[in-house]
DNA sequence: TTATATCATTGACATAGTGTCAATCAAACA
DNA sequence: TGTTTGATTGACACTATGTCAATGATATAA
């Protein structure tokens, strides 16, 4: 496998390279100090470059972040992509739990950096916007499945998609974070099982 | 109503006196910059105190706030606490109806109040632990009522009381967020008997 | 080959905030 | 009235940010 940077003039393949140096400089000082204690300081001196060097790059340390989030961000969002058109509720009920898992590994599997991402969802404005975007794309995604169910007769008519689709994201997101935050506090099992019998079944007989 | 600071030596009463302006000032200076663009500098000019004063009474600016949310986040315990022992499916939906609405309502009329509460959730840890508090304490007492439920044979048995509680309250709690920061996005009720129904009797039929 | 232009790199600087503490001031007390 | 006690204060040391004029190295042109 060639690289893509072979046929570049040494200038900017150098500038690449001071680059990447900070990309992986700022991503070991955030899984060791988290976001609001990581420093451009502690970035730049893990990188050997410059203090300003930092700022050519990356408006600043959000924009940074943001940066290093992108492919676990994109990630969720092939996850909420996922095909959903079951023919009957036993397969509907089979079909959501696949997808639970997969959402819940995806960010158990990334623990670490998805640790550092909830703590910098709740300091930067723009860090949380991106989150919101992955979320609504979630909540958009399974309006259109309940919509799909509720025309195949599977789902109940009386209840407003956009509204169950959130909701129902919103318990998915918060277990997940649980499960993030406390490790080993609940069985990942158990909570996919409850969470699915309780979104199709509801609570009452 | 006579004050109870009357009887104090003329320099407590001074010294009360002083914290008052500062959480006067504070909760002014909060609603006005949010909980991050607030600075001390902003609260002793508004309190007209000097900088070290406000150090002799607040640790810092977390401990000031939180001092600030303490009636605030009473009034959510006292919602959590509501007693709950319906003797049918319909009374156990009216039940949950009140109890949701009692919940939504508070932080709607706290709303900018609750904005800073939830910049500051995602800033501070300290104050974080204040609301897992209050979260903690209503998933209990949910867990409880399900229980009740589940004994009075009026829930399903095969779900998790703690588990489903936790769910519950992560929609609830979600949709509270979600009304406190865009108003009018959503209608109230819409919001509440959708939640209400999803949450009794599930998505399929 | 040399001169010049371009642009990546740099750290000192201005700015802004935090938390501390020795000094000050005024009330309480002997 | 003199002394003690404790409330108040702002200057200080510290930490971090983001900028920018200067520097240095590579590319280009003559």
């Amino acid at each position: 496998m060639t690289n893509n940077t072979d046929q570049l003039p040494a200038r900017q393949q150098q500038a690449l390279k001071t680059r990447q140096k900070l990309l992986q400089a700022g991503k070991e000082v955030f899984l060791e100090n988290g976001f609001q204690k990581a420093t451009i300081s502690q970035v730049i001196k893990k990188a050997k470059t410059g203090y300003g060097t930092a700022y050519v790059y990356f408006k600043n340390k959000d924009e940074l972040f943001i940066t290093l989030m992108e492919d676990l961000m994109n990630q969720f969002y092939e996850v909420a992509e996922m095909p959903f058109k079951p023919q009957a509720k036993e397969e509907a009920y089979e079909n959501i739990k696949k997808q639970v898992r997969l959402f819940l590994q995806l960010a158990l599997d990334e623990r670490d950096m998805m640790k550092v991402v909830k703590e910098a969802i709740g300091v930067s404005p723009e860090i949380e916007e991106k989150w919101y975007g992955i979320r609504e794309r979630f909540i958009e995604r399974i309006s259109v499945d309940i919509r799909y169910a509720q025309a195949q007769k599977l789902a109940k008519e009386h209840l407003d998609p956009a509204l169950t689709a959130r909701g129902w994201f919103y318990s998915n997101e918060m277990f997940m974070w649980e499960l993030v935050m406390n490790k080993g506090k609940y069985q990942l099992d158990d909570v996919i099982v409850n969470l699915t019998r309780m979104y199709t079944g509801g609570l009452y007989e």
